[in-house]
DNA sequence: CAATGAAACGATAATGGATTTCATTGCTGT
DNA sequence: ACAGCAATGAAATCCATTATCGTTTCATTG
C-alpha cells in the first residue's frame, strides 16, 4: 500500500482510516455513483469487475466511511445505502421517486427545527405527475 | 362488533376498513402514543395487557391503516414505526434525538422540492447539545 | 336456524439485510 | 526473523418483516 497517493487514498489518510486495498475498492465503486448505492449493490459490482471483496468487509468499510463523515447514509425501501458526499457542511433532500440527492448548504431551520433530511419529490419528478 | 359506534369504529367505518375487535384492539393501542410505534411493540403492550392479537394481525392491521392514509409511517433505526395522525393533510418534522412528530401543514417548497419527510433535530433537543 | 363462502386470523416457516464470530492473513515496528 | 495487532472473509447468527396455509369468524342466504 506504499507509493501511489491516490484520490481515495488520501482521503482516508485524512480520516485517519489505514489504507487496503479492499478500502479503495469500496471507494472506487462509490465514487462511480451520484445516487447512494447499497453495500450490497457494491460488492456486486465489485464482484462482476472480478474484484473478490468480501461482502462483511464491505459493510465494515461503509460503516467506518460513514463513522469519519466521508460518506452520508439513508434509508431506502428499508436498507441502508451510502452516498460520497462533499467535503462542505451541508444537509440532505432525497427524492423518494428517483433517488436524487441535493446537498444543500444554507441552514435549513423551520419551527426551531433544524433539518438534516429531508425526504420529498423533486422538481423534476413533481412535474412527472 | 355491532352496536358501539366507537372513536376507532367509527374510523375504521370510513375507511372502509371492515371492524374487528383486534383491529379495534391495535388502534387503540396506537392511539395510547404520541411519538410513532413499532409494530412489535404494539404487539407486546397488547399481550402485557393480557390480550391476544396475533403479530402477523398486528402487521396486517397496520399496513392496511396505513395504506388507507390514518396512520403515516416513518423509519426509524432500521425499523418501521407507526404513528396515528391527524386529518388535515401535512408533512412531517421528525427528531432523530427524541423522536417527536410535529406535523407541519404548511406547504414546505425548497428549490422547487417538495417536502414529505423532515428528519432532524426539534429545538428541545438542539439545546440539550 | 343450518349452510355457505368470503374475509380475517394466527402459528409457523421463510426471507433478507445487517451484524457477530472466529480462524486466518497481512502489515508494522523492533 | 519475530511478536503484536489490525484487517479480512466465510459462516453463523440476529431480527424485522412477509409468506404460507389451515382454522375461525361472520354476514348472507335459504
Ligand atoms: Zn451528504
Ligand atoms: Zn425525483
Ligand atoms: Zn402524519
Ligand atoms: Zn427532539
Amino acid at each position: 500500500m506504499t507509493g501511489a497517493p491516490t484520490r481515495w487514498g488520501r482521503m482516508l489518510e485524512e480520516a485517519g482510516i489505514r489504507t487496503t486495498s479492499q478500502r479503495l475498492l469500496v471507494l472506487d465503486g462509490l465514487g462511480r455513483h451520484r445516487l447512494p448505492v447499497s453495500a450490497q449493490q457494491i460488492h456486486a459490482e465489485l464482484h462482476e469487475q472480478g474484484e473478490r471483496v468480501g461482502l462483511t468487509t464491505v459493510y465494515r468499510t461503509l460503516t467506518s466511511l460513514a463513522a469519519a463523515g466521508l460518506v452520508h447514509t439513508f434509508t431506502q425501501a428499508g436498507e441502508i445505502v451510502y452516498r460520497l458526499c462533499g467535503p462542505a457542511k451541508h444537509h440532505h433532500l432525497i427524492c423518494r421517486s428517483c433517488g436524487l440527492v441535493i446537498e444543500r448548504v444554507e441552514e435549513e431551520a423551520m419551527a426551531g427545527f433544524r433539518a438534516e433530511e429531508v425526504y420529498g419529490t423533486c422538481a423534476t419528478c413533481a412535474g412527472t405527475s
